[in-house]
DNA sequence: TCACTGAATATTGTTTACAATAATTGTTAA
DNA sequence: TTAACAATTATTGTAAACAATATTCAGTGA
């Protein structure tokens, strides 16, 4: 038994953390080994190794000899999460201005993404443009051409939108994509000062989006969560 | 056999790090699981586990079926550390200035570390120096109170010190003590600016004493590095 | 002497089985 | 009915065995 098709640990990485940034993944939830083996056909030794990083990076906590549970950001959590984002995302921005500024910058890749967010925001497709969100700041980091960098936020990114399954009230306008687009403009016109203005008033506004005063996130089936 | 004393993965990254950050462990050096169970007095399972961890840190680099290396930072790659860590390190500076100011920051911590600097720089003992002087950016951070913003920055400590075990010359003067000075003097004075140029120069310094037209390192034997 | 080949050795990759612990269920008594 | 306890079940922790791969070393021929 077992289907040993894709035997990397890796696989188990993405396709836990694309569950949680569709927000199919909610904070608490437990995750069982032997249960999820068969859901992403590999060995129990290939998922341990896969929850074993995800719990380094801090998505999944692991309290010994029991289950591992996705995180459930408390409020100081989540606003340590944005001070670590804003940390790391100025000096994105910082990189990024001084390459545009030297003509080494290609953004082609990330004005695409932004038409994408605004079609999507134009019809209404907020689940999808949430997701499309992550991928914005994550494209952002990847353009500085620094694989340590990327690194740094990548852990971040999942870790924000749990935070928003649980304190968001709605997902229509959680990570604004015409703050995005203003921040784009910014880095276009090698104004340095106007991008770290663009890009610390758009964390801001998510973390003030939140509602810190409410809500108790349970689900706790499995089903079509990976796929 | 195979002690089960601490049978705890983390033992293995600590041992790990230390002997890196201690300059034992030089750059490519071979690592193999069943020979260092003994060394660790754990069984190889859990030296694996280790080993992942630090393959996802970047420390050591592993290619399938061959024993872990050490890594051995490229000139590049040791580039991009420092852009990194100057990217978090100014968000460190900045949440710490914005702490001083509202006086919720206790420097005693950093200070009696810089104090400890200063005598081990007046009796050049060199070695021990750089081990501290890595403590001393850890630390920076670790008073910012913020967990995501620690882990970004630990795993690009001992990968500084690996490139200056590839790249420096001598060890004399690499992370100079006088600049830590400095900068804790800026963030005391409550000076933003002055703090933010104090740790950009600092880091830009200790790249720029990197010699990276020389030298081919090799170290292959185990004893003496992890105790 | 050198380059090449192939067997022997050593090391990693993966699965399996078993032990230890936690979670669940069922029973009993107040 | 509920609470506490015991027995059962399920799950994780660990080690050991085997398979697959890489490395080493001896031998052969030019």
């Amino acid at each position: 038994m077992t289907t040993t098709l894709h035997t990397n640990p890796d696989k188990v990485v993405d396709l836990v953390l694309e569950a949680i940034l569709k927000k199919r993944l909610k904070p608490g939830v437990k995750l069982s080994e032997i249960s999820l083996q068969e859901e992403f056909g590999c060995s129990r030794a290939v998922v341990r190794q896969g929850f074993d990083k995800l719990v380094d990076s801090g998505v999944l906590i692991h309290k010994k000899n029991q289950s591992v549970r996705v995180a459930y950001p408390t409020k100081k959590e989540t606003k340590q999460i944005y001070e670590a984002r804003k940390a790391i995302e100025n000096g994105v921005i910082m990189i990024l201005v001084e390459k545009h500024r030297n003509n080494e910058l290609d953004l082609s890749i990330i004005d695409s993404l932004v038409i994408k967010e605004q079609h999507l925001h134009e019809n209404s497709e907020h689940a999808k443009l949430t997701r499309l969100s992550c991928d914005f700041h994550l494209t952002l980091a990847e353009l500085c051409d620094n694989k340590f960098l990327v690194d740094s936020l990548k852990p971040l990114i999942p870790l924000s939108a749990l935070a928003a399954s649980v304190y968001a009230d709605t997902e229509s306008n959680f990570c604004s994509f015409s703050e995005h687009y203003e921040l784009i403009e910014a880095i276009k016109s090698n104004d340095l000062i106007k991008a770290f203005k663009a890009i610390n008033t758009h964390l801001d506004r998510c973390v003030e989006s939140l509602n810190f005063n409410s809500k108790a996130i349970k689900n706790n089936s499995y089903s079509h969560i990976f796929n």
